[in-house]
DNA sequence: CTGTGTGAAGGCTTTCACAGCC
DNA sequence: GGCTGTGAAAGCCTTCACACAG
């Protein structure tokens, strides 16, 4: 285990467990970095050098143990808890998101429960709790919740943040297509599929 | 214009012209890169050196007159907008996305039909026709798609690729957990919200 | 001989510094 | 004076080359 490990590198240790879970199942007990590179799509080189942070962990002329690797991998990830997770905004994405809960249980994440201002537009087939926004305090300490999932129109993210991190939550998986404007010490992955469409898009003539 | 431009500066031009978009329509006729920049979450100098591939546009002491940037935004990403996509795999997470239909609408991409191995999952409340993979040919030629969402699980995702593939598809937004291998001239952009939590739970203590 | 670990080299992106135009 | 455009410098990430262990 190294200091600091570069966030490109912690997102690859990410998708090399993920790998290792969909793949390694079943074969020998060791895969080489030639093989596992090739499933996450690296080259075998990269995949050596972000192994390094984890310590020494491959067996030269063997390959690396898959047992072993995934542990390693789940303590440098600091993995091995499952993070209960709020969602904020029960709009369009936001309750599917909601209904794709059991895709996130699936890889080890709960949603405790949603948000919303107006959270009476519950719908049966959906599981999880869906409250007001006047409970989220009482929640968040309840649960020792640290990340959220945000769904709120753009128009109203800035301000969703706001409540947030005044709440203590730490990390943010925004959805909504506005910069946020956070302190430093907190966490925000950004995901727009629009963007990533766009983007695409680009790329064909 | 300039020749070729980098993939991350690609990605950041779309940033630029959502934010005009969601911020411009108000206020005065320009601005400038330091304004800009703040909302999009980089720095006026990245901004300025992401707008030179755009040929000059600003004017020195005034900064950008909105009007023209999105144009130039506009015809340097291409025709990007209204392109068809098709969708496939209509279980959990891609039958939560055609739920967002109308959010991606209100973004200028339109979802012209779903596809699945058993089409008769349709639900009352989405729109979208959704039809059965061996209608996929005839779909994609008739229609002139180029561009796919695939939402189909892992084990399958790789089979399906392929099919999209061999029908002409250019460009592939993947939400399975699998890297796809395509051949070069192929764009292909993974969204993959379980490690996109992963890593925010790393970054928090 | 096979395949990992890693310093060094290379390449790509971002940031700086400042020249140039309004 | 204000703000853009851009070559040069810095920083970061990836790839190479090879030493070294099994």
């Amino acid at each position: 285990m190294k200091e600091f490990i570069p966030r490109k590198t912690v997102y690859r240790l990410s998708l090399y467990n993920r790998c290792l879970e969909h793949f390694g199942q079943n074969g020998s007990g060791t895969v080489s970095s030639e093989t596992l590179a090739k499933i996450a799509g690296v080259k075998p080189t990269q995949l050596r050098k972000d192994l390094g942070y984890c310590g020494q962990i491959g067996k030269r002329g063997l390959g690396y143990d898959v047992a072993l690797l995934r542990q390693r991998l789940a303590e440098t990830l600091g993995t091995s808890r499952l993070q209960p997770v709020v969602l904020i905004g029960t709009g369009n994405l936001g309750s599917a998101l909601l209904r794709y809960q059991e895709g996130f249980a699936k890889e080890g994440f709960e949603i405790a429960a949603a948000f919303d201002a107006l959270p009476q537009k519950r719908s049966p087939d959906i599981s999880v709790p869906i409250l007001a926004m006047t409970e989220l305090a009482g929640f968040i300490a309840a649960r020792g919740v640290k990340m959220a999932i945000l769904c709120v129109p753009g128009t109203s993210a800035q301000e969703a943040c706001n409540v947030l991190l005044q709440n203590g939550i730490q990390a943010i998986l925004n959805f909504a297509p506005v910069i946020l404007q956070t302190p430093a010490g907190v966490a925000v992955n950004n995901v727009n599929l629009a963007i990533e469409l766009e983007n695409l898009s680009y790329f064909i003539q």
